[in-house]
DNA sequence: GTCTATATCGCGATAGAC
DNA sequence: GTCTATCGCGATATAGAC
């Protein structure tokens, strides 16, 4: 299983570097120092290539996920997870440079992509939960402001990295230090203390 | 310029509907009901097509985003504006869907973009400013409390349009609505009274 | 598993008649 | 302004030898 990983690996950087559009089979299989044929051996075709790096990212965000189940979230381990995402979401640039099209030109890969970006938010709400009865959070008024408070940090944690590419921005630490800045400054108003 | 608008409707619709690196040159001929040649006479090549297309965005942005200036903002205009951006921004669908990716293969109209992008946040935040003076918000701390804010509320008018379509909603009435609901949910710590 | 060779296709773009 | 015809290219994908 050599070849089959350096194919994605050098398909990640290309893709990356130049958009799945620009970037042929033809293109990997040259960076990657094998011929052709060898990458259709490996892969059908260059969906299943995107769909595997999907696969890869969504393990990605498996492993940066998961909090400590024997203690309460505090806001640190919020903060440590949206910098985590944003580290992510960056290795794997061009997928959300592209997502909304990607997933339209391929509807399995779209429900599966709903279904775990659907376990990710659910996730998030699970931990604004958990902040509100541990007091980090004052108790919100509303049963939905859970739901809406997550919504927005979530927001932030999909489309930040988005907002610094589309204003000319690099996406180095500052830029997500500033998207971690804005998550906290929208939870400020519910902050105890 | 009758050919040559209907060129630019009949891409808008294809590249809505199947993404621009689907839809060639001869697609758009043929579904303008124009020759190829025909096509290239008014159009050097599919960018110059697609930047024409941002110019119409960029206009229907100055037309939806003019406040009445001789009165005071309120929050019904904020909520009116984000409205009418949800709407354009689902309008140009494909742009947005592509957007990071568009922008980093022609230089030149993502500097276009960059100017554009700026000044609209500008506006936003002399607005969320006007609402700080005349009383709707509460007066704020901090100096970049209101670039903050403001910053928020751009980010949901922005992406909440590619929110809905990642996780797999229809972009309607009720979709925006709750875009609409969640800016609003943002601000209200804020609101006096 | 990996290579070379090749078939097929359609895209982008231009030339030249009308 | 619009058409037809066409060239050149590169992309996807497969066949078959090693």
């Amino acid at each position: 299983m050599k070849t089959k990983d350096r194919i994605l690996d050098t398909a990640l950087t290309l893709f990356n570097q130049q958009g799945t559009a620009a970037v042929s089979t033809n293109h990997i299989a040259d960076a990657a120092g094998i011929s052709p044929g060898n990458l259709y051996y490996h892969y059908k075709n260059k969906e299943e290539i995107i769909g595997a790096l999907f696969e890869r990212l969504f393990a990605a965000w498996a492993v940066g996920f998961d909090l400590p189940t024997d203690q309460m979230p505090t806001l640190a381990d919020v903060e440590r997870l949206v910098r985590e995402n944003f580290r992510i979401v960056h290795q794997y640039a061009f997928i959300h440079r592209e997502l909304v099209a990607l997933l339209r030109s391929d509807s399995a890969l779209h429900d599966r992509f709903i279904a775990v970006r659907a376990r990710g938010l659910d996730g998030f709400r699970e931990i604004v939960g958990a902040l509100e009865m541990s007091g980090v959070l004052k108790p919100l008024a509303a049963p939905d402001e859970v739901a809406q408070l997550a919504n927005l940090c979530w927001l932030i944690s999909e489309f930040w990295v988005s907002s610094l590419e589309v204003s000319g921005q690099t996406v180095d630490d500052d830029g997500m230090q500033r998207g971690v800045d804005l998550m906290l400054y929208a939870l400020k108003p519910y902050l105890n203390g």
